[in-house]
DNA sequence: AGAATCATGACCAAGTTGGTCAACATAGTG
DNA sequence: CACTATGTTGACCAACTTGGTCATGATTCT
């Protein structure tokens, strides 16, 4: 798996977005990048890429900004990273896409390993949603504050 | 987790060397890179660099090449992948370097759910050598010629 | 009308990837 | 010794990716 700058920068975002989510009020750009540390006109082009997905929606304007269209449970890390960073494990070898699957397949004995990888990273990521996140968040931040 | 073409590359040439292993007989490059399919001037530095870590040893002159310099027992994959592409799963929340703690490592939520995932590669990967993968690769073989 | 904000596309420097090529060092053979 | 097959090293390179910046629009609210 690989997760980039960006992609570490787009699950933040959505994590500001969440925390925020129960306000049903638009976060603008410059909160975000500034509560999370992330240049902001890079920012920009992240939360287009989210919303190209249909993660967040966006209103313009003075009182405008970012929020979830899908509440925070309904929301995977899963499907983030995969947004941004593309597949996990991109090798040849495991790619289920017909057109490159590598001639060796079959006598290839690193295929069921890497699939293996692949299956153990998916089964943590895609069973956590953005309120388990959340949740861990705020827990931390107590315990941070107290 | 990335496996960049160059540690497929690296893991598949062991793979033929721990194959050969019992032989006690050196393999040439150009043999190894017709076999697995990797450009045999690439294939050079690949193994320098597996020499470099003392993973393989080499036989210079007419009957020279390459072979193991440890029994395949020896040889994790976790080892092999570590060494051509890095560190798991190469995130700066991560990476345990104390240099590059990111600081909101106390309140970062993402922070213990990456390190699970490094975690659960890892298990998969240092629990898994070349014997093992050489076992698989001659049962795969033995079906495929029946 | 004007201010605040999102939207879009052009651009860019630096690093990584996946190689190639030429020249040299060494070991075995006749 | 000379020759040849092989390993060794380092320079080089094109293409792509990453992580951004900048200028300019387009909306919406007051």
């Amino acid at each position: 798996m690989k997760v980039s700058a960006k992609g570490d920068y787009a699950c933040r975002a959505l994590l500001d977005l969440a925390l925020n989510y129960d306000s049903q009020t638009p976060v603008h750009i410059t909160e975000i990048a500034e509560r999370q540390g992330i240049p902001r006109k890079y920012l920009v082009q992240i939360l287009i890429l989210l919303k190209g997905a249909g993660l967040v929606k966006s209103k313009r304007g003075v009182e405008g900004g970012y929020m979830l269209s899908r509440p925070p449970v309904e929301i995977t890390l899963g499907e983030v990273v995969r947004l941004v960073d593309g597949p996990i494990l991109p090798l040849k070898c495991t790619m289920d896409d017909e057109s490159a699957t590598c001639d060796r397949k079959p006598i290839c004995g690193f295929h069921p390993i890497w699939e293996s990888v692949r299956d153990s990273i998916s089964d943590i990521i895609d069973n956590l949603t953005y309120e388990d996140i959340c949740k861990r968040t705020r827990e931390k931040e107590q315990m941070y504050y107290i």
